[in-house]
DNA sequence: CTTGGATGCTCAATCGGTGTAGCATAGATT
DNA sequence: AATCTATGCTACACCGATTGAGCATCCAAG
C-alpha cells in the first residue's frame, strides 16, 4: 500500500516506468514516442512498456519534450473577444486545423487592450510557440518585430500589418456590395434614394477604412456623396455607438451601414429605445444568427472564415517572400 | 556582423547573458526572475544584466523553467464551443481571472465530442497544468479520474460531476421562474393556458433534467400537465432541432421554453420558414443580446458568469471535502 | 576459428532555468 | 590575532525526455 502510494504520489516519469519494466529510460522514451522500431527496440519490450505505462497513467511531460526537441509544435493565436460569432468561428476553425496537423494550439483573447496584445504575444514566445497567428491587433508590427526578433513566424489575421503577411477579408468588395444592397433596398422599400451612414469601427483600421471605401464607391456609383457627419466611428463597443446614435438624426426611410455585431448591437438598442422608432433598413459587415432576422436587416456580410484559416495555414506552410496581404472575398448573405 | 548574427540566430538564454555579462548563469536568472535580492545579488550588477536582457531581446523559457520548478502556474480549461455568449463570457472570464492571479490560463475546446474531451483533458496534464476546469463536459467524471490519478485538480463548470467539484448554475429556480413568465405572458397576450413546449438540450445531462423538473414544477403551480410529447430534446445543435421542430404542431397562442441559444437558432429558423408562422411566445435560457429584441421573445434567463467563475477559482483556491455542486443563481432579464 | 552484420539494448550528454551549498572578501567584534 | 557576520557572487546538481554513440550477444559466412 504505501508502495502505490509513492508511485501514484507523483506523477511518473519515464525513469518510473523504467526501473518498474526492468528497462532503461531510453527505452522507454523511444517506446512512448514511437521511435522504437528504429531504435531496435524489440516488439516484447515495447509492449511491456507500453502495458505498463498503461497501468501507471503515465503522460508524457510536455514542458521537459519541448525543452530537449528543436521544434515545440505548439502555435499560438492571440484575438480580441469571444463575444462575436466571427471571432469565434476563428478560434473554433484554428482549433481544428491546427490538431489536423499534429500541432498544439494555444489561444489567448487580449480585450482590444493594445498592451495585453502585446504581453500576450510576449507570453507565447515565452511559450516558445512555433508561430503565431495575431487576429485583429491594434498594432500588429510592433508584435511581428517582437516575432521576427524571436525567430518565430507570425501571421496577421482579419487586420493587415506591414511586416508580416496578413490574411483579411476583401473588405471594399464586400462593404460594396452591401452598400448596393441596402441602397436598392431603402429605394425599393420607401423611395428614397439619401446617403446611407456608416456606424462602427475606428477610423484608423484598415478594415474600417476599407470599408467605407467601398461604402463611399457605391455611392459614387448611384450618385450620391457621403456627407461626413454621416460617418459615426467610435470603436468596437455597443455602449459607446449607442451613446453617440442620438447625434446622428436617423429619420424615416434612412439606410445604415452596420460596420460590426458589436455596433450593431448598439444601433437595434438604440432603435429599441426611441419612442418612435424611425421606418429605416441596415445591412451589417458580419453575421449573426439572431440578428439576421431583425426585421429591418437587409442582409449581413459574412466573412470565410474556413478560407482565410487555411489560407493562413498555407502561409505558414509556405512562407511568401516579404509580407503581402491576401483578400479573401465574403460572402453576402441575404436576410432570409 | 556575423556576431551579431550569431547572437540573434539563435534565441538567446541565461548562459548567452552571463557571458556578455561576464557573470554567471545563475546571477542572471536571479535577476530576471525577481529573486536576486534574496540571492544578495548587487543592485549594480542586477541593473547591469536587465540592460543586456533588453537588448538582446531575451523572453524566458517557459518550458525550461516549468521543468525545473514544482509549479507550472498554468491553469487550464477545456469548453465545448465558442458559438454562443455563454462560453464567450466563461472563456473570457476565466482568461481575466486566471491573469489576475498570475496564472497562465490555457483554454481547448472540445466541439461537444467526448472523445476530444478526454483527448484535450489529457494533453493539458501533459502540458503540466495546475488545475483544469471541465466546462459543459458530456462526462466530467472520466476527466475527473484522469486529473486525480495526476494529482490535478478538478472543477466541473456548467455541467456538474460527482467526482470533483462543480460550479453551475441554479438551473431549477431558473427554469421555475423563466416558465412563470412565460404561462403569464401567454395569458396576457393570448389569453390560452395550454401546456408550454420545452425545446433543446439532452434528456440525459443534469441542466435538461434540472430544468425540465423547473419547468414541470411552474406548470403544477398553475394547474397545469405537461404532454410528454411537448418536449424535444434533440441535443445542441440548430440544425436538430429545426429539423424535429415540425412533429411539435406549435398552434396561435403557444408558448416555448427553449433550453439555450443553440436551439433558439433552430427555432427562429422554424418559424422564420412556416407560411404562416403561429402567434407564440418563447422564453430562452442563455442570453444573447439579438435574440433578445425577437418580437415573440418574452425574455431571457442569464446566467451569472462572472459569480460563476470567481466561485471556481475559490474552490481552486481552498478545496473543499468531496465533490459538492455550488448552484449560482441566474438573472432573469425580461425582454427589453 | 574468425570476421561481419544484425539485433537489442544502455549510457550519458543535452536542452534552459532554478536553487542549495559554498567560496572569497571585507569589515566588525572580542 | 582570532572569530564572527555580512556581502556578493559562482558551482553544480537537478527537473524529464531525447538521441547519438556504443556495448554485448548471436548467427551466418568464409
Amino acid at each position: 500500500m504505501a508502495d502505490d502510494d509513492e508511485i501514484t504520489a507523483k506523477r511518473p516519469t519515464i525513469y518510473d516506468l523504467a526501473q518498474i519494466a526492468g528497462t532503461s529510460a531510453s527505452a522507454v522514451s523511444s517506446v512512448l514516442n514511437g521511435t522504437w522500431k528504429k531504435r531496435r527496440i524489440s516488439a516484447r519490450l515495447a509492449e511491456r512498456i507500453s502495458r505498463i505505462a498503461e497501468e501507471q497513467g503515465y503522460a508524457v511531460n510536455l514542458p521537459a519534450r519541448m525543452l530537449r526537441r528543436d521544434r515545440s509544435r505548439v502555435i499560438g493565436m492571440i484575438i480580441p473577444k469571444y463575444d462575436n460569432r466571427y471571432f469565434g468561428a476563428i478560434a473554433e476553425h484554428f482549433e481544428t486545423m491546427a490538431r489536423e496537423r499534429g500541432l498544439f494550439p494555444v489561444i489567448t483573447c487580449t480585450q482590444r487592450e493594445p498592451d495585453l496584445e502585446l504581453e500576450a504575444a510576449r507570453e507565447m514566445l515565452s511559450y516558445q510557440v512555433e508561430c503565431l497567428i495575431v487576429t485583429g491587433a491594434t498594432d500588429p508590427d510592433r508584435i511581428a518585430d517582437l516575432c521576427s526578433a524571436a525567430r518565430v513566424r507570425a501571421i496577421n489575421l482579419d487586420l493587415p500589418g506591414s511586416r508580416a503577411p496578413s490574411v483579411v477579408s476583401d473588405n471594399f468588395s464586400g462593404a460594396l456590395e452591401l452598400t448596393r444592397v441596402i441602397l436598392s433596398r431603402v429605394r425599393a422599400d420607401f423611395g428614397t434614394a439619401l446617403p446611407l451612414y456608416f456606424i462602427g469601427g475606428r477610423a484608423q483600421d484598415n478594415n474600417t477604412r476599407e470599408r467605407l471605401r467601398g461604402f463611399t464607391a457605391a455611392h459614387v456609383e448611384a450618385g450620391l456623396a457621403v456627407p461626413e457627419d454621416n460617418c459615426l466611428m467610435r470603436g468596437y463597443s455597443a455602449a459607446k455607438t449607442l451613446a453617440a446614435m442620438a447625434d446622428l438624426k436617423i429619420a424615416d426611410g434612412s439606410g445604415v451601414f452596420v460596420n460590426s455585431t458589436i455596433a450593431l448591437e448598439g444601433v437595434v438598442r438604440w432603435l429599441h429605445d426611441q419612442p418612435n422608432p424611425p421606418q429605416m433598413r441596415f445591412g451589417c459587415f458580419d453575421w449573426d444568427p439572431f440578428a439576421a432576422f431583425l426585421p429591418q436587416n437587409v442582409g449581413m456580410m459574412q466573412q470565410d472564415v474556413a478560407t482565410m484559416l487555411s489560407t493562413a495555414f498555407q502561409l505558414i506552410e509556405t512562407p511568401p517572400e516579404g509580407a503581402p496581404t491576401l483578400q479573401i472575398p465574403c460572402r453576402f448573405r441575404p436576410r432570409p
